[in-house]
DNA sequence: GATGAATGAGCATTCATTCAT
DNA sequence: AATGAATGAATGCTCATTCAT
């Protein structure tokens, strides 16, 4: 009996263990193919340029047929979006990062700040892509997919952290402010998107002259932006 | 003699003052059809999306041949520049407007703020158009050509409002800052288009969840981002 | 009545003169204008080639409206097929004063050789105009015009030049032959444009390899050429 | 055992024959749908004339999408040049096919002379394609591209025979001439390509009254060159 | 006669997506 | 599961020609 039991325990383990592994398995490769081929369309739109990319080329750099990209997203807006969702899955592990630190919720603020901006530097297709989900979202295509969801719960997750991040800032009186830390969080929350597209687009070395009429680099923009928000522009 | 003499001059006068007409005449109907594609261009990409709209739909839109609208705009890229420029300079005049008021340079700047909201979300097109002129500039097409130039002015004669905006309230006691005004500038500008894009995107009623998880309106999103700015989150 | 018929006459004379003038003088600024118009062609078909010239620039090149192009040519074929008969006539004007000079038949051939290669070397735009008009004939367009009547015609006579000249060497016996003169000339005709097609490519510089095997100028091909014929048609 | 290593060979063997064919097999039904396009383009040239086939017609006549055609030809002129090619090794097969055979120097350039005559008379678009080339090489256009040099060496080819040719009949005796043979190819050739182009008009029945004026049939158009040709160079 | 603004048929080319193997 | 050949709808642009003024 209890040999059975543990009989049936092994077997019933082993099964499923089994089973696991292979499904896991299965589901790793899978994973990691669908991986790949987001890997390779950042490799071609760095090139090429994000809305450039077509699907023969991110095929060809990631060494597929182009009929197996559609065994893994459902369409080209589908992976673009696959490639929001990364992004954003990414930039909400940095931030989170910086919510279990020690400090008052105006620090913790200034901090999301910078890792956005560093982000953003590093991964500016990024940016592209997350304006791109935005995009779509707004034409309504691809509604009610799982991809629009994920990336919607990743924007309310970034904007759950800053809206938590003031939370802890008013209770520890470095943050005041007399309206919803909602509120405030979607303005701090475009303001930055804002300023951070000023940002990119100076990284970019774009040719808006609008830009070329100060000097400055990126993090004394991000900087003065921060300081703005903690003090104001009142005397 | 001496009559005749005015006469003649009048004769000249009159002469010279028809040919005026009509050239001015013909510039005016000129600008009138070229005007009028842009007009319809709008109404187009209203129903359709503003990348959606097709040089064939355009041109039935304003009652035209196709090869017409070339005759007006040397190509889909110049007019939808044009749409930016027109825009651009529409934003401009409201603001300037704003700038010869009497007012503290804190209040200017919140007078421009609230300006710009009520543009975008009259003229969400607009919006878009802004967009594309930068992603125009960052992918250096049709550079030299005077469209880009005039949306090129354009965006540094609205940072300019803003500069001498915050310039005036240097002086006038009102803003302080320990920044180039042309840095804050910069900074406030991206900030507002930010701020804006999400007022642009809570206006078409988009499915960014992120924006539904609060209840609010146009004008306290940017109340609250002009406060914000006013007196910072600092206790 | 002597008066009368002076009278008569000198009215007559004079009408006629007079309208005959006017009408003459309607008519020859009418040429001079067709005659700008072809100019103005040929001036754009240098720089942009025979058949990428508009009927745009080849109006700005005459400084006339575009539609004025329409009152003196009924179409661009029209225009082109007024090209290659400007050519031909040119071309038969030169060869025509060869036919007079003094001597034999052969040398007639050999000369009308050369003046051929200096036209094409100074002129190669007709020379495609010249295939140009093969090419409408070929196509069946513009039948029963007298454009291609006229050029039909020229062409025929250059023809009749070389037969005449074959005609003058096969009695002053410097040209022997078996075959029909007029069978010979076509012969004559054919060989000599293929000849000069490949002093036109290799006037061009051409990337046609073939052309680069021999070092070779103009003069040396054609010599060549004729040469090869006086001694092919040599008693 | 030993039976075993022998099947095993043999498995290996048809395995990679198989593999072989396999691939033998797609190759050959990509040239085949290749020559199938070449095939349609020629069917709706010789109903359309030449220059006047569209992509839309070919595919339609192909029964194809007209996106296949650009898997197969990158551009409207590489499937041009491609006609010109294949024209060329055709024509070049059957010179080849003279050259082996046991005759006279001068003899063999005559026979090349009426197997050129006949290709043209059987193919006359594959003349048109001849020129296009030519045309294409000329502007300068699809300089580098495999098919360009495919032509080009075609070109270079059939000079070569010609070369050879006259060689032979140099050492022969048969062909007497001051000189270059190579100079003396690219002549011949030139006069060649017109004669044959009279040829060619005359069977397309043009109305270049020019041919008119004389009765004859291509062959007695063609001989009267070759004999033209032979008594020139006949020692 | 002269003009040039307006026209619109016509065409090459791209590329996301499908599906037979 | 993987492939990649086939598809064809979609679209910007050209330019000869017309015609109202």
């Amino acid at each position: 009996m209890w040999k059975r039991l543990v009989y049936d325990y092994h077997s019933y383990f082993d099964h499923q263990s089994v089973f696991m592994i292979k499904k896991s398995r299965k589901e790793k490769e899978k994973k990691a193919r669908r991986d790949l081929i987001i890997d390779s369309a950042l490799q071609v739109m760095k090139e090429k340029g994000f809305e450039n990319a077509t699907m023969d080329e991110i095929a060809e750099a990631a060494e597929m047929g182009k009929g197996t990209l559609y065994l893994y997203f459902e369409s080209k807006t589908a992976l673009y979006l696959a490639i929001s969702e990364r992004g954003a899955r990414l930039l909400n592990q940095q931030i989170a990062r910086i919510l279990v630190q020690e400090a008052t919720g105006l620090e913790l603020i200034e901090k999301i700040g910078f890792v956005y901006l560093d982000f953003i530097r590093d991964n500016p297709l990024f940016f592209t892509a997350f304006n791109y989900f935005e995009h779509v979202v707004n034409e309504g295509k691809m509604a009610g997919t799982s991809l629009i969801d994920d990336c919607n719960t990743h924007a309310r997750e970034a904007m759950a952290y800053i809206v938590r991040a003031l939370q802890i800032g008013m209770q520890d009186g470095s943050i005041k402010s007399t309206i919803d830390p909602r509120m405030l969080g979607i303005i701090i929350w475009g303001a930055s998107r804002g300023v951070m597209h000023m940002a990119f687009l100076k990284q970019q070395n774009s040719h808006l002259q609008l830009l070329d009429d100060v000097e400055y680099d990126l993090n004394t923009l991000v900087t003065g932006f921060i300081n703005l928000l903690r003090t104001g522009m009142k005397k």
